[in-house]
This record gives C-alpha cells, sequence and structure tokens, in this order.
DNA sequence: CATGAATGAGTTTTCATTCAT
DNA sequence: CATGAATGAAAACTCATTCAT
C-alpha cells in the first residue's frame, strides 16, 4: 500500500512511455529533459532523480520497446508450417509498421545512436540476435539451406525496407512478398 | 582571374567536405556551425555567409554525397554479364562501407534526417529514386521477373545491411551473397 | 536498551564523520547532501532529519575536528622542557600533516568557510583561541619575551606553512624547524 | 579604430575583475557565471565566447592578482637597507590587507582551489616560488642564515597571518613585527 | 526514527544566428 | 568577401530542502 514507490514507479514507467514517443518524433539526440518532463507531465527534476542520465533513460525506454517488437517473432512463428507461410506472417506483421510510426523509428534511430553509443550498442546487438537466432533456428528446422545467413538478410532487409518506407510509402509488403519469397524456397 | 570568387567557392567546398565528414562522425543534429567552421578552417561567420542555414549546408552536403555515391551503380552494371554477376559486383562494392564508414554513416544519418525534413527527403527520395530505377531498368533487360520490386528489395536489403554491419561486423558480403542470389536465381 | 536512540547517534556520528572526509576530499561548498548520506551509508532525507540544515551539520563536524586537533597542543606542552623543545615537538606533530591531507584541509576550509559565516567564524576564533592562549600561557612560564605575540605568530606560521605545503612538498620541517628556533632563542 | 577587437578586450577585462571580485565575495566556488556577468555588466554568454571555461576565467583572474601583489616585493626591498628594515616594510605593506579584503581572500581561496586543480596549482606554485626566490636572494645579500628557509618562513608567515587576521583583527602587524623581527638578526 | 519521492531554482556550457566593421 | 563579437535561448544536470508515508 505504499503509495510514495508506487508513484515512483507510476513516473518511471510515464518517463519511459514519454521518451519512446519522443525519440519516434524528434529523433533520438532531440529529445530534451524538458520536452520528456513536459510529456510525461511530471517535474523536470524527476528525470534525473529516477534515471541517472538521459541517455540511460532513452536507453532503457528504446531497448524494452525493441524488445517487446521483436519478441513477437516467437508467437508468430508457431503459427507458421512454411517457411512461405512464415514469410507472409512476418510480411503482414510488418504492415502495422509504416516506416515513421513510433516503432519504426525508434528502430532506427536506436540502431543509428548504438553507433556511438557502446552500452547501446551492445544491447541493441543483443535483441538483434536474439532475433536472427530465432528465426534462424525455425528455418533449419524447416530445411532453409545457410539458415543462419537466411535470417541475417531477413532482418536486415526487414529493417531495409523500414528505412526506404519512410521516405517512399510505395514500398510495399504486397510488393515485396513476392521478391522475397524467392529466399526460401 | 578573379581570385575573390575563386576562394567564395573554395570556402564553400571545404564546409561542404568538412560537413560531411562531421555528419558521420557526430551524427546530423550533433554538427555545429562552430565546428564545421574550425574543421572547414574558416571563420565561424562564413557559414551563414555561404549558406542560408545550418541545415542547407548539411543537406546540400548529404545529398551530394548520396548522389556521388549512388552513381557508381551505372558503371558497376554495364560491367555484369549476368544478374548473378551484377549481384557479386554490388555486393564486392559493398565490403568498402562497414556500416560505421563516413559513407555508411551519411547515408543513414540522412535517412532518418529526411524523415523530419520535406525538402531533404525529397531529395533523398529522389537519390534511392533513380537508384532503384537504374537497377529495375538493367533487370528487365536480363529478365529477371518483377524487376521493380527485386530492385526495391535489393536496395532496402543493401541499407538494411549496412544498418546492421554497424552493430555487428560479423554481417559479412560472404555470408550473404550466396543467399541474395536466390533473388535473381 | 533504547536501540532506537542509539541508532539515532551512530547516524549522527556516521554523517559527522563523512561530512569531515568530504570537506577535505571535495572542498566545504562541494559537498551535497546526496553525497554525504551515501558516503555515511543512509538514507538522503536523514541529513535534514538529524541537523537543521546542511551548513550546521558541516560547521559541527569542522569545529569539532579542529578542536581536537588543537586540542593535541596541551599534552604535547607538557612534554616539553625548553621552548626549543616544544618547537621540535610541535614540527615533529606538524609531520602528520602534508598540507594536503583531511584534518589539513578541513582546517583550510573551515577558515575560509568562518569567512562568510559568522556563526561559524566565532567558533573557528574560540579554537584558535584557545590554542594561542595556551601556547602563551607555557612561553610565558618559560621566560619568552611578548609571549602573546609570540604564541601569534607561532600559530599563524604553523597555518601559513600548512597552506604552502600544499602547494610544495618542499616545505619541510627539517628546513623550517632552524629558522622557526630563532623565535624562542 | 578596428572597435570590435576593441570591445572584445574591454569586455575580456571587465570580466576579469569581476571575477577576483566575487571570489573575494563569494569563494571560489561560489562565482558562477551568470553572477559573473552580471557584475561585469556583460551578457551571460559571453562568458563562454571569452573564456573557455569558468575554471580558466577564474584562474587568469586570480593568478594574475597574485602575479601583480607578489610583484610589489621587488621595489619593496630595493627601499630597504637591513633585514629588519626590509621586515618593517613588509609588515608596513601588509597593513593595506585585513585578510578579509579582496586581495587576501583571493590569495587564500586561490591557494585552497589550487589543492584540487593541477593547472592552477602550477601556476600558484609558480608566484610563490618566484615571491620566495626573490625574498631569498636579498636575504643571502644581507648575510641572513638559511636564506631560502628564512624565506620560506617568512612567505608562509604572511600567509598565515593573513589567514588568522581574517578571524581576529587583533592579529595586528604592531603586536607581530617585533616577534617576526628575531627570525632576521 | 526513517524513507525516498518530489520540487523548483540553481549550475556550467553550447548553440544558430545576426550584425557592425 | 570576410571577420569575430554579441545575443538570448536552450541544453544536461545538481542541489538543499520538504513532506507524506
Amino acid at each position: 500500500m505504499s503509495t510514495s514507490a508506487d508513484r515512483g514507479r507510476e513516473v518511471r514507467f510515464r518517463l519511459l512511455a514519454a521518451a519512446t514517443e519522443l525519440i519516434a518524433e524528434r529523433g533520438w539526440s532531440a529529445v530534451s529533459t524538458r520536452v520528456l518532463a513536459e510529456r510525461a507531465g511530471v517535474g523536470a527534476g524527476l528525470v534525473h532523480y529516477h534515471f541517472a542520465s538521459l541517455q540511460a533513460l532513452l536507453t532503457e525506454a528504446a531497448v524494452g520497446l525493441m524488445r517487446e517488437v521483436a519478441g513477437a517473432l516467437g508467437p508468430l512463428l508457431e503459427q507458421a508450417d512454411t517457411p512461405a507461410g512464415a514469410l507472409r506472417l512476418l510480411m503482414a506483421s510488418l504492415d502495422e509498421y509504416t516506416g515513421r510510426d513510433p516503432a519504426s523509428m525508434v528502430f532506427t534511430e536506436t540502431y543509428l545512436a548504438a553507433t556511438r553509443d557502446p552500452a547501446l550498442r551492445e544491447a541493441v546487438a543483443g535483441v538483434v540476435a536474439d532475433f536472427r537466432g530465432l528465426f534462424a533456428t525455425w528455418l533449419r528446422g524447416h530445411d532453409i539451406p545457410a539458415p543462419e545467413d537466411t535470417a541475417t538478410v531477413l532482418a536486415a532487409a526487414v529493417d531495409g525496407i523500414l528505412l526506404h518506407r519512410a521516405l517512399d510509402p510505395a514500398v510495399t509488403t504486397g510488393a515485396i512478398t513476392p521478391v522475397l519469397e524467392r529466399l526460401v524456397h
């Protein structure tokens, strides 16, 4: 019933949520403590009360979101019978992401920020490795040659597609899926 | 003979060169006029003398570099006989880019900056469209089905690979090329 | 038996000990409640529970240490037979202080802080007056002319030496003692 | 006639003057950019335009003042015929400093700050070494035994006296001079 | 007696841009 | 064509203190 600790948790949560929104809207390096606190509806001083630094807060928020999104691959693969089916399910789920939606933007922003922050890079690399590993295991179980490398290409293609779709909405899964299916025959 | 105008051109050029370096090193939004002028070896006031704004300078520099790099596709395709051969040449040229080198960084930085700057987006979209168009035409001439969409996938894959390779150097063209060849039989 | 009150005393003591450490390490005005509580191993809120203000805590800690150090003069003088002997004992005890050790730093930090805090100044002036008075009485008993003023000069010299020794370790008691002996024949 | 550069020099000068005032009034670590700019009557942004950091500005100001004050020893010694005479002149000039006046405060504040800033320490140590060296040379020329060590003691005594006089105005040169004369017989 | 979340003003520093020369 | 001083807002971060629990 300790309302004090509860309020603390609530504030932390709101800050993390505001962080993902703002990374998407303004870009990683344009998220300021001021706007962050304002968006979260808390006092500006609380940012550094709950987090060691702004970077630490952004990192926790971004990696959390990435893990959540990438974690959807597991259930998705369980529903698939054939590689082509899995690919179609993956592409279907990709339709939720326009390349300019919050989640897509956070992915790319974080990839880029990771280039300049070793701690962040390690965390992000972990998420990507998990995604690739899970996919590769499934592909091997379905007799796809070079399953590791195929997973690597598919993971990269997914992010590349989001990157390009942010510039050009004509990059649709409808057009792309038939081409990508060639990868899993 | 107009030494004065020549010096002006020289300063402009040096500023543009410094801009691409710094976008790569520090990230698009962390390039400041002071550092820019220092790197170019000119007075700080000159930035706004030669360019309307810092953003305008960054845009001109980044798009210029992108056009230059993407323009290498033409000569490359002229050397190729078969689609698989073209892919191998493309991958070979990709080995120059580690994902963390200046050119790669400028590409990703600019993709992201373009998300938030309409003028920049249009310019970048143009570069990408040219790349895709050139590639698609070539693929059509070599009887690849769905040449446009194949070019789209390949262009996206290339950028996705650079993005992932920045995080994990194990993403090598050696591993990836055989998989990508499936896209072009 | 009152464990609760005992714990309170213990916390007070730990805070005071942490305060002298931190005044020495960081300087009087750079001691913050957060670091203080951390060093003492107690919650941050306790600082203001046990002390009226941070300044009050620092004052109590610093003056306590000064009184302790200055109080060593009494026993020292009891061991001395001649003025020169007393001086040599004083200089020998001065060798414990390098000018950059915790006690020396607290002395100088507190002298300076006292300049701007009347309550602190009074307390510090009392400590110095006691030191001078004790020394002067002893000097008078040993037929040194102008015992008060001699004590004043010696007390000032001691602090001046610590101040200079912090900058230049070559200011050793070995070199200085023969000169200071001239003050007491 | 370049008013622009002149104004720059003027601003630099005013900032340095304001710095010594404020170090004396508030203490080294309590001088903030805001108050500094306000006192100097310039915009707050100018502090970091003209100086690399606040510490650099404080250092330049303090060391400049110390050199100026310590430099007065030379002319003073030229006026003196005997060691006792030199001491009396030194003490007379010391009467300008009450221990709580700007110059005295800057000296002690800077000694203390030098403890925690290597660059500052070196600069301050240089000033003190010059003072001691000049004095020692003069003492040697007047047949004082152990001239170096005597100069060391006198320099330390002078600063110690200022330190104690800040706490207790009763520490007058009138009382002290006769005692110190014993050092130069 | 103790906790730790919250506050709001404070800190140094960096910035793009303007403008007089 | 070029300089560099100036501006004013914004950045991240720290702080002593209060207070509900």
